[in-house]
RNA sequence: GGGCGCGUGGCCUAGCGGAUAGGGCGAGAGGUUCCUAACCUCUCGAUCGCGGGUUCAAAUCCCGCCGCGCCCGCCA
């Protein structure tokens, strides 16, 4: 609603302009502060100050005065505040937001857009378990796909698999080189991962460690796989297969509890076995920007503003990371519409340098997108797979899960309610809550800030976390289950014995809200979907999270004001409880894109 | 050295050209006969890193400086 609002408001604005003769190039349409009594606001009259000869207040009222609001469905009327023209809504405006968000369980949803996103993240190399630094991406990332899902897009969720490289050669030496005897530790956990990711530490420490001779041998087996691999040799591409998924398989696992799930593992040999990396290289050559120098083919990017040369074929010919990657994103490029990439900022060199590359190849790189986020770094430095430094992912979803279980625990002895949780409900919650916790700490944030990672940071439960805006569901859960068991019937709201509600049925009148809080609640509902919009056109999920804030204030004063079950008339009973299923849809669909789950009860 | 990013009350954070800079943590005071108090109300606390500039208007844009992070491999 709010958007069919706003673009009201932008076309008589215009026209009202347009009118005056003046400008309407720019209609300075804001969101006016939260203790204004408007939707939307405008700023035009101070930029049409000077050209009008007027004072701004004058000329606001002059142009709200010019402002026709008949042909409007929303618009109730307009006014001004001072310099500002302010544009109000109409009691349609929140019944037809109340009929949308109260029977719609994909409320927020954007019609579809005929367009396939493909969403890169995580891409972790399979060296080992996820740490919490790398943990950053696949939070983001899943919300970043959720989000253009949501916003209408046919999103494919992909996780780009570097099998190519050296450290995967040294991986699979040392798989094959080494013993379980040879390896001092037991796993720190039973999986795949945290399993053989001792053969590859033991691989590194013995390259920096051992004689000159035995360091040779080794070398001499790394680069064998490596040219396996080049040259396309199927047994070798087996050999490292086998190290590559049977790790995958674990991070996979550790992944599958945010939950973040993949439709597709790309792998890069995929691309050195089709022959379009040696496409890529050979079309490279070809163009102007390309150098032979240090007996190397290099490209020259500083007409993109890039000083570093690209080197795309070593001396020996083969193919680097970044030549795979360009074939990768034709790849995309063939198959998608739009292509977005979550990466750190460690490697913004080398995506720049993708896309000024991807644009020499005659691409259209208006398609791709970057979310980009900074390091999450320890207390007292950095994580690394190789040294077996950091804190695993693993690691902190189970103490943010035994830390939520005390919390639900310790506070079913002062509750009000003496509802009966189980142990299930117990555990359920428990996951819910920690999980969420974790998720929603990260996602809530700018990625471009750095986070230092902190225990006790990362699981406060209070305030402005994950439970705080997933405890105004569980209310809206628990008001609607409380209506239902006292026999309450709302059409379009309650569900019938099969447990369907019947969505044409909504008959409750909106005009029975007559107080503040539920009113503004309604409008809080009536952004979501332009919330959607705004954070999938600018690839921020982060804003979801701000909405979820806001929308959770606004929920807890209608909580604490209206009465819902024990509404003095059956008619504002019955237009509460949709304002409940409306706000209900409303959290738990902003929950959803940002992968938090949305609890029954808590 | 060069490039990119970040710098908002003691701590974390939203806002990123417009109406008195929002929240949270913390500290202090209250609130539960009523749909879950993981909640709410009130109080305390900010030269929006520093200095210039542009603008009717700057936390927001531009320039310089300072601090922090990341990057600058024929690694990935």
């Amino acid at each position: 609603m709010f958007r069919q609002f706003r673009s009201e408001v932008e076309a008589a604005l215009a026209d009202a302009l347009a009118e005056l003769d003046l400008p309407t190039d720019d209609l300075g349409i804001e969101r006016p502060p939260d203790d204004m009594d408007a939707t939307l606001a405008s700023s035009v009259a101070f930029r049409l100050a000077g050209e009008v000869g007027d004072a701004p207040p004058d000329v606001a009222a002059t142009v709200a005065e010019a402002v026709a609001v008949d042909d409007t469905d929303y618009v109730a009327g307009v006014d001004t505040a001072g310099p500002y023209v302010n544009f109000h809504a109409n009691e349609r405006y929140l019944a037809d937001t109340l009929d949308a968000a109260a029977v719609d369980a994909d409320y927020g949803a954007l019609p579809d857009r005929d367009t396939s996103v493909v969403v890169e993240h995580t891409s972790a190399n399979p060296t080992g378990p996820v740490h919490v630094g790398r943990a950053r991406n696949p939070i983001v990332g899943d919300a970043v796909a959720n989000l253009l899902s949501y916003a209408g897009y046919d999103v494919d969720r992909h996780y780009y698999v570097n099998d190519a490289g050296r450290q995967m050669a040294v991986f699979t030496w040392a798989y094959e080189r080494f013993d379980e005897a040879d390896l001092d530790a037991e796993p720190a956990r039973d999986r795949a991962e945290y399993d053989l990711v001792r053969y590859y530490r033991k691989g590194n420490a013995f390259l920096e460690e051992a004689d000159d001779d035995a360091v040779e041998a080794a070398e001499a087996e790394i680069q064998s796989i490596l040219q396996g691999l080049e040259a396309g040799d199927e047994e070798t591409y087996e050999r490292v297969g086998a190290v590559v998924d049977a790790v995958l398989g674990g991070m996979k696992a550790c992944l599958g509890r945010l939950p973040a799930e993949f439709d597709e593992f790309v792998k890069e040999t995929r691309f050195m076995r089709d022959g379009s990396t040696d496409d890529i290289a050979g079309r490279l050559k070809e163009t102007d920007h390309a150098v032979y120098e240090e007996d190397a083919w290099q490209l020259e990017l500083d007409e993109w503003g890039i000083d570093k040369n690209l080197v795309f074929l070593r001396s020996d010919d083969t193919s680097l990371y970044t030549t795979r990657d360009l074939a990768h994103h034709e790849w995309k490029f063939a198959n998608y519409d739009r292509a977005v990439t979550v990466l750190g900022e460690d490697h913004k060199l080398q995506a720049d340098q993708l896309d000024a590359t991807l644009e020499l190849l005659g691409n259209d790189t208006d398609r791709l997108g970057h979310v980009i986020y900074s390091y999450v770094n320890l207390p007292d430095g950095k994580m690394s797979t190789r040294q077996g430094t950091g804190v695993m992912l693993d690691d902190l979803l189970d103490e943010a899960i035994d830390r939520a279980r005390d919390a639900v625990e310790s506070r079913m002895d002062d509750r009000i309610r003496d509802d009966d949780l189980t142990d299930a409900d117990v555990e359920r919650i428990a996951h819910q809550v920690g999980i969420g916790a974790v998720r929603y700490d990260i996602v809530s944030k700018q990625p471009a800030k750095a986070i230092t990672f902190e225990w006790e940071d990362a699981l406060d439960f209070e305030a402005q976390s994950a439970p705080f805006v997933q405890y105004v569901h569980a209310r809206c859960a628990g008001i609607l289950g409380e209506a239902a068991a006292a026999g309450i019937d709302v059409p379009g709201v309650t569900a019938d014995a099969d447990g369907d509600v019947d969505l044409e049925a909504l008959d409750v009148d909106a005009g029975a809200l007559e107080t503040d809080a539920a009113r503004e609640l309604l409008r809080e509902v009536a952004r979501f979907p332009a919330a959607i919009e705004a954070a999938a056109d600018d690839l921020e999920p982060h804003t979801i999270a701000t909405f979820t804030r806001e929308f959770a204030d606004a929920y807890n004063a209608f909580y604490r004001e209206c009465p819902v079950v024990t509404a003095e008339t059956e008619a504002l009973r019955d237009a509460r409880l949709a304002v409940v299923a409306a706000a209900k849809h409303t959290m738990s669909n902003a929950l959803d894109v940002l992968g938090v789950e949305a609890p029954e009860s808590m």
